[in-house]
DNA sequence: CTCGGTGCAAACCCTTTGCAGTAAA
DNA sequence: TTTACTGCAAAGGGTTTGCACCGAG
């Protein structure tokens, strides 16, 4: 099953039509798997594909993929939102911004489970957590 | 030494002046320790004291507050900034928001020196980091 | 054929800015 | 008196929405 079948069923199980314009948003996620894609990106990058397609169409496009949970969707501190794809289900949003060339890449690690142990025990639900490092890349730090 | 004092000394060390609003402004964010307001929510409280304040005047007022560290600015999910008194230097930015009441609240443990060092190994020049758990608070977790 | 999807432009929300008048120091 | 600060209203940036047309199923 590609990638494109995964998505079309999950469109499909919810009365969504893929339509050109979604494929060409999915597409453009798809080239860039692990990057975090403001509307605007995306809006360029599909516009290579496809020139007509408009930002709105883009922004409805994310706004449905990230409730079918193929695409995270993350408001950054420079106050506009980011969309990137969803790997796979352990993904844990740990981000580390530089603040220098403003690069976001993300940390593989899950040390906050004892965190959130802690905090379920003092009677919180914990659904979903999002860590930021704010630093420089070993490129910047020179 | 009061709170003002600390505060105005701050304030004449930047060639800042402390006006009425200033003053007020503090007087909300003191009269609020611990809590994450919105510029609107100090705009409504600040208006009880000084009915004329305007909002312009609060964002201006809470941008030099935070760039002389005596507020943090932190933009939250819902797409807009909050506001917190920084209550002292080893504060660490670890909110846990109600996804049911909207409650902002702090995690005070700091678990996360290793991941941090980590980090360093790798290359990084770790700053700041800011960490937010998404979930239920223990009055609406019943 | 039907109904959801699209592009455009206008509306929206939050934040910032320009300006003439105001008040700290 | 001097210079920074204020309130207002307008502008700005990102996001959402209304509407008439369009196209996937």
């Amino acid at each position: 099953m590609t990638k494109e079948d995964v998505i079309s069923k999950k469109l499909e199980n919810n009365n969504y039509k893929l339509t050109q314009q979604r494929a060409t948003v999915l597409d453009v996620m798809y080239e860039n798997k692990g990057k975090h894609l403001s509307a605007e990106d995306v809006l360029l990058k599909s516009k290579q594909k496809m020139p007509n397609i408009g930002i709105a169409t883009v922004y409805r496009t994310l706004e449905r993929l990230a409730s079918l949970e193929v695409v995270y969707k993350t408001m950054f501190d420079e106050g506009k939102y980011r969309y990137e794809l969803c790997e796979d289900e352990n993904h844990q949003h740990h981000h580390i911004i530089c603040m220098d060339c403003g690069n976001i890449s993300e940390v593989e690690e899950d040390l906050l489970n004892n965190l959130e142990s802690h905090l379920e025990k003092k009677g919180y639900k914990i659904v979903d957590h999002d860590l930021k490092f704010y630093g420089y890349c070993p490129d910047c730090n020179k």
